[in-house]
DNA sequence: AGCACGCCGACT
DNA sequence: GTCGGCGTGCTC
């Protein structure tokens, strides 16, 4: 029997503790099930059992673990083996998985809840102001907690009054587990059997003198009247909270009834919205959809990993569900990755509609009940064939059975996360959770990223080419508009050209549809002052304040501060304040004063933060009640309208001008991307490229169409400057309020690891936007050789930054790794 | 992360 | 002189 178990906490801790296993548990414990522990002097968390072992720990006693929580693990151990590669993969801690991992309803913490201590009675003298203030609150509210309490006195840090009146034994402490997840039940009302049928006169009657009371039973049956003329089934249930509200009454009114024996208060779980069941049959596959489909079958044979490059509105799609209903028909889980954004409805009932309820959708803006719920789902049914649908965190799910893996999209950069930790690179990851499960990895894109090709090209992975669009529909056609020239010419209308209003115009007189795109949202990038050149800045971070028209301020992208616009320079008084630069909100104004009649509208993260508004967008213009969509990113993913035939882009130069290795990858996968939005059957679309520089290398590549020429050039490129795919890169940010402190202690740094790595170190540096949040930050970059073992490399690192920060105890610096950056 | 311990400035 | 703010270190 185990006396220990090494379990992983919830919190970003470099290791896991140790726990002593009472001998009257110890056959409950096992790995991937939670444990109650106390960590620290009182909190209790919910920890997860890594491993169980019986080698008594030296040097310190370990605690004991106070309670399991779970009859079968709710992690897997393919889970676990995951979550030990991905902590030293990407340099972080079990902790911060498991935080990201695990729904927040599967995790629980203590709170520390402050109760008066009734034995003892208030002798003022003993007392300052503030203890007094707590003890009072005490007496008509039973527990306050440490923040109710910082609250009250207006204290930061409250536990130095929390000492001393426990000192005093006027209060105690307790700690209080928070549940989180409880399955919901639904509270339902029905009516008493004695009362079915006849003599409800008398009830009425009986409710005369509790009005109250009556107008709930009045509404009761007015429900009831309701429900019956919708289905002519069993009449549905009535659900107490909606009783409640149609009757505008308390839960006393309701309570009052069931006393009285004439309600009766029952619960039940609440149905399952029905999923539309039915399997739908699949399209024909096409001529070239067959050969690419029969080109990964093949590759599967000897190869993990294939990848699909098929041009924007090929077919991607139908191929997945291929392969879907083959590992599904084989009893076999499915994981679908797709970037979050793209993560549609209409992806989803068309899954449905072929998978019926093996579908279950994961992603970031469901509950947290909805998330526990396909978590348990896939532990308490191991071996039901499911298609999960889902964001990069999916990945974390307990999968036990998993036969294979789409991620489409591959490029999309949202497939890595930035912040926090961990760090990783869904697509990745997801290759290696496969080879794990020895399930075989479809990786999907019309503009590959140059890792997944150059693996491809290298007989690393499989690859399969469509380049025909689908039902012969044409390429669109793509064209440049010269800024320069245009501008000399005094050809512009505010940031449009004179051609592409002429072409929006068209376009909109032909009844069709136009998608206009620009990198930046808000209405201007910054407001300077025409007197002294001073911009508008941050006060948190390093970078200029972006005014947004509809809400009449000026707003930090980074951290979210907002301040009044000033009416004069705040630096020299002037009032000739301008505002430059422009996004997605300055061109919805101007165009619409431009094309009054079109109805227009805007899409980027200020008009898509609630829940619903990006489908609603989409479905709108999809109704064809939008003429004209503006939008950022969000308008290059994932759908394909059918009506669009013109794509504009306002300014290619923005997307090109990033100092940074992947801008220009990047710049041609966004503008392909773009394009690929254009044009329906019968007639080609069209594309405007506004840019100053329209002879530009990626330009010409994006309209030539030629993936495979931009592909060279980024490859020569890469191999011959040290980036990946052919080096290996960790980026390491430098953490620190006071700059000064932070830029000698990053320049030390750096100096180390050159004493260790050489010139594989580069930086210090400052990056773009030095300061956020009121950290400044710097970065150091270690770029190696592929031949160089990787874990060599990273202990090597580890242990220089380690010596480092402990020869320099005064202020340390915070280090953040980041392996593989974006 | 959260909590304790220890050092420093603004009030009685 | 004291109390609260704030930085540092440890938690099985």
């Amino acid at each position: 029997m185990p006396q220990y178990a090494e379990v992983i906490l919830p919190l970003a801790l470099p290791q896991n503790y140790t726990y002593r296993i009472p001998f009257d548990i110890a056959e409950d414990v096992a790995p991937g099930k939670r444990v109650i522990v106390q960590f620290g002097k009182r909190k209790l968390y919910t920890a997860l059992v890594f491993s169980v072992h019986d080698n008594a720990p030296e040097g310190f006693q370990p605690k004991d673990i106070i309670e399991v929580e779970d009859k079968n693990p709710i992690v897997g151990p393919l889970q676990l083996k995951l979550w030990q590669w991905m902590a030293d993969y990407y340099l972080c801690t079990m902790g911060e998985i498991m935080t990201a991992a695990l729904p927040s309803g599967l995790k629980l913490e203590s709170e520390t809840v402050v109760l008066r201590n009734h034995l003892k009675k208030i002798e003022d003298s003993e007392l300052n102001d503030n203890e007094f203030l707590i003890v009072e609150a005490l007496t008509s509210q039973d527990a306050l907690s440490i923040k109710e309490i910082g609250d009250i006195t207006g204290f930061k840090n409250p536990l130095k009054l929390i000492h001393s009146l426990l000192g005093k034994r006027y209060i105690v402490l307790e700690e209080e587990l928070k549940n989180g997840y409880r399955p919901v039940q639904k509270r339902l009302v029905r009516l008493a059997d004695k009362y079915s049928g006849s003599g409800l006169s008398e009830l009425f009657e009986e409710l005369s003198r509790a009005p109250k009371q009556k107008d709930v039973l009045l509404s009761y049956f007015k429900l009831m009247g309701e429900a019956s003329r919708e289905d002519n089934d069993a009449p549905k249930p009535i659900v107490a909270s909606k009783l409640l509200k149609a009757a505008n009454s308390s839960d006393s009114s309701l309570k009052g009834l069931a006393e009285k024996g004439i309600f009766e208060i029952y619960y039940d779980q609440p149905e399952e919205d029905s999923k539309g069941g039915s399997t739908h049959d699949f399209y024909e596959l096409n001529e070239h959809q067959q050969k690419a489909h029969s080109e990964i079958k093949q590759h599967f044979e000897d190869k993990d990993v294939c990848l699909l490059h098929g041009v924007t509105s090929s077919g991607k799609t139908e191929i997945y569900v291929r392969f879907i209903k083959e590992m599904l028909d084989q009893q076999k889980q499915v994981l679908y990755l797709v970037p979050e954004i793209a993560l549609t409805t209409q992806l989803i009932t068309r899954m449905r509609r072929y998978f019926g309820e093996h579908v279950l959708v994961f992603h970031s803006r469901f509950s947290d009940r909805e998330r526990v719920e396909t978590w348990l789902k896939l532990i308490e049914n191991p071996e039901t064939p499911y298609l999960v649908i889902g964001a990069r965190s999916s990945l974390f799910l307990p999968f036990q059975n998993l036969g294979f893996v789409i991620v489409d999209e591959e490029h999309e950069t949202s497939f890595k996360q930035f912040d926090p930790a961990p760090r990783y690179h869904a697509r990745d990851t997801a290759i290696l959770l496969a080879s794990m499960s020895k399930a075989k990895v479809l990786l999907g894109s019309a503009t590959p990223s140059i890792e997944a090709y150059t693996n491809a090209l290298a007989g690393k992975f499989g690859l399969a080419t469509m380049s025909k669009r689908h039902a012969d529909l044409p390429m669109p056609e793509i064209q440049c508009v010269d800024l320069k020239r245009a501008r000399n010419k005094k050809e512009m209308h505010g940031n449009f050209s004179h051609e592409l209003v002429e072409e929006i115009k068209a376009t909109l007189a032909n009844k069709k549809q136009v998608i206009l795109f620009q990198n930046r949202r808000g209405f201007s990038t910054m407001i300077q002052c025409q007197n002294c050149a001073h911009v508008n800045q941050c006060k948190n971070c390093d970078i200029s304040l972006t005014y947004h028209k509809h809400i009449d301020m000026l707003r930090c992208h980074y951290c979210g501060y907002t301040r009044q616009v000033p009416s004069r320079c705040p630096a020299c008084g002037s009032y000739e304040v301008k505002a430059l630069g422009f996004g997605t909100e300055k061109l919805e104004d101007d165009l619409k004063l431009m094309i009054p009649e079109a109805n227009i509208k805007r899409m980027d993260l200020d008009t898509t933060r609630k829940k619903n508004a990006y489908l609603n967008l989409i479905t709108e213009f999809e109704d064809g009640e939008i003429d004209i969509l503006i939008g950022t990113q969000m308008v290059t993913k994932g759908l394909d309208f059918e009506n669009v035939a013109l794509v504009g882009i306002l300014n290619a130069d923005s997307l090109l001008n990033f100092p940074d290795f992947r801008s220009h990858e990047r710049a041609f996968q966004l503008m392909a991307q773009v394009a690929g939005r254009a044009g329906r059957k019968n007639q080609r679309g069209k594309v405007l490229i506004q840019t100053a520089d329209p002879y530009h290398n990626i330009i010409r590549k994006v309209m030539d169409n030629a993936y495979d020429k931009m592909y060279e050039d980024e490859r020569y490129e890469r191999k011959n400057f040290k980036y990946p795919p052919y080096y290996r890169m960790v980026k390491l940010t430098l953490k620190h309020r006071d700059r000064q402190h932070l830029s000698n202690s990053a320049i030390a740094l750096g100096k180390e690891l050159r004493g260790v790595f050489g010139e594989r170190i580069l930086g210090p540096e400052f990056p773009l936007v030095a300061r956020l949040r009121n950290f400044y930050q710097m970065e150091i970059i270690l770029k190696f050789e592929r031949s160089v073992s990787l874990n060599k490399a990273k202990e090597s690192l580890l242990e220089t930054i380690n010596i480092f920060l402990s020869k320099n105890p005064d202020k340390k610096i915070q280090v953040i790794y980041d392996v593989d950056p974006m």
